[in-house]
DNA sequence: GGCTTTTCGTAGTTTTCTTAATTAAATGAT
DNA sequence: ATCATTTAATTAAGAAAACTACGAAAAGCC
């Protein structure tokens, strides 16, 4: 079958969650022996199945005609491996191809700090963690990573906060223990992909997370969008004009350095020298006195730089997720305002820019489908 | 034929200027029967033409075979009418599909300034224009206009140097004097477009356009990028932190009050009240003072904002186009520099920012091709 | 003039999707 | 209960657009 209305098919079984063929066919303007044809392939994969009337519960409006066989994406076996490697933690999940919810983490362990021996060590943890599985063959594994990624070649190309990841070949490392497909993925992209399959009506956005660093990721037609470079959406090292801090990344001034999680609390020891550099004290002291002039500069920095990505990109949602979200809602509302203040769309149409839970499992197993199920031969 | 592989045809056909039909169907992977029909077709419909081989001067390369029958863009007649409404004036130009080099605007006249009847008074000048040219009937017009541009809807959302366009409905009045299909475009878009078909190597770029504002655009896989909303590659209304000026978009601290001629010219007033505050002056001033303070502060700031979109649209290089070229080298280079400074990218390879013509008559007959003769059914 | 090489066109096949017709499975009215 | 109605799924036939394979045309080279 084509592979075009094939991707198109499972991905609107993914944004659907159930569906049956005519549904499908109709929904995607397709007909419906295509859509059948597809559907038989998918299913004698063991990539679809065929949900139980009696799982129909309570759905039944007694609609007329001969009710649709409905179809959903296997659940019923775990089809990925997913893999997060955090700057401080590595953790797993086994990932049916059609995740309900967000999936719990299965297990998970600690990385060590940056050594020499930290790829063999973080190898013999994979190995551990490996046999606590029930799974022991996926489909795939799909491991997230921060920094700049060259998705593609499968190589971290630069990642200022877990070094150690760029000189090693992290998808050999994996493959050794699992032997399946491996996929390297860059961590924004897998959460804006997990963003986009909670919430199916966002099919154009920026993503802005906020944790150790601060890194971007866009969506568009619900697609990742991919550029000639394998860096994209980042806006975490573009430099506000005044702000003269190192960066991690070797350069000064970058935004990071301003809004990321040791940033703020950089900004706020120096501001307020008596109180605890810890990100409790520093939530509680913002839920107190409000948003104190050197945190109102940090955000305006960090909202000229997604003001100016809207711009530059033609979107009008930003979703932001990570520890700015943990803060008292008045930073949200604060920076939502600068950014509505620079986007130039926000002068004829509405700019949105809110909160939302990081959704990674979701994302993982959504990049998974879309590159190992029905991989994109042509583009 | 297939909308897709007649699309990409006439796409190669404008980047090698001649071809044959074999030559085509290898450079573009295709079979020879499939390129030979589609080639067929647009000979019946007068878009190509076959070059006389006395045409073929001096590069008979003495190559072996039976010479291939060269093809190329219907040079002999005007097909497009290309029409671009400036700030100050309106310019046309008859236009064959395939364009040699840079083309004369064969007539122009200047606008009236902003009042109730500017439109009546445009569309009195057009038909006088009409005239004057020696073609009547055309396959369509092409309207550059500055400004945020829906192309989709065809009309100006919004236009901060030439108001009365807001209001107007261009294409009708287009329309109505020359009773042809009317593309409306942004102007920054066409003058990229036309960059990449005069240099068909630079794939992947964000054209910046210096000039009355500050505009720019996006060419990625050697196409137009076009995002959900009919604004993208805006990057003179992002705000320049610590800049308060206003602009004429109604917001304060953009960077095109800082960067457009206007701007310099402010800023160089304020800080040499004695100069006379006009454009060759300020040329001249810097050829002999270099770049000072208040120039090398507006400069970063534009490099901020560029450097921004570079990191957000991953890209890898940068056209100036307009007034910032006519300036001494030494402004450019100090721009360049800047980029490089905010780029990311620039950390691992290599950032490019150069100084370019503007190509406008090149881009507009690429659009019109692009639209109007293999218009994209599809995407 | 043959020979080689390359171009261009024709014919037949494959792939992929569509329309139209058929069969299947439900509801609701008589 | 039976039959019309409605919707779903499958089957069959056909159209569109690409490809492969083969043959004719047009050049240079011996």
């Amino acid at each position: 079958m084509g592979q075009h209305n094939k991707r198109a098919l499972v991905h609107q079984l993914q944004k659907l969650g159930v569906a049956s063929r005519a549904g499908l066919a109709k929904s995607l303007g397709m007909s419906q022996p295509t859509a059948g044809k597809i559907v038989d392939e998918l299913l004698a994969e063991k990539i679809l199945e065929e949900v139980e009337v009696s799982q129909m519960n309570g759905r039944s409006e007694t609609r007329l005609g001969r009710p649709g066989r409905q179809l959903q994406l296997n659940r019923s076996r775990a089809g990925f491996l997913g893999v997060h490697l955090g700057v401080g933690e590595t953790h797993l999940a086994e990932l049916p191809l059609g995740v309900a919810d967000e999936t719990l983490w299965n297990s998970s362990f600690v990385n060590l700090p940056a050594n020499s021996e930290s790829v063999a060590q973080w190898e013999k943890n994979l190995r551990a963690a490996a046999k606590k599985l029930s799974t022991k063959n996926f489909i795939g594994v799909i491991l997230s990573v921060p920094g700049i990624v060259d998705e593609a070649q499968k190589k971290v190309v630069f990642s200022p906060n877990v070094h150690w990841t760029e000189a090693a070949d992290l998808p050999a490392v994996v493959r050794r223990v699992w032997n399946a497909p491996v996929l390297l993925v860059q961590e924004e992209r897998a959460v804006a992909m997990g963003h986009h399959f909670n919430n199916p009506d966002d099919e154009d956005f920026l993503l802005v997370d906020f944790g150790e660093g601060v890194g971007g990721a866009v969506i568009i037609n619900g697609k990742p969008f991919t550029s000639p470079l394998p860096i994209n959406g980042e806006l975490g090292h573009t430099p506000a004009l005044g702000n003269h801090r190192r960066c991690g990344c070797g350069a000064t001034g970058c935004v990071e350095t301003l809004v990321s999680q040791r940033g703020l609390l950089e900004s706020f020891s120096a501001a307020q020298p008596k109180q605890s550099k810890d990100w409790a004290t520093l939530r509680a002291f913002i839920s107190a006195n409000g948003i104190e002039p050197w945190l109102a500069q940090s955000l305006d920095a960090a909202a000229v730089a997604i003001a100016g990505a809207l711009n530059v990109l033609g979107l009008r949602r930003v979703v932001i997720t990570g520890s700015l979200v943990e803060l008292p809602q008045s930073v949200l509302t604060h920076l939502s305002r600068a950014v509505q203040n620079g986007a130039m769309w926000a002068r004829f149409g509405k700019v949105e820019c809110y909160g939302a839970p990081r959704c990674r499992a979701a994302g993982l197993v959504a990049i998974g489908v879309d590159r190992l199920i029905v991989p994109d031969l042509l583009n």
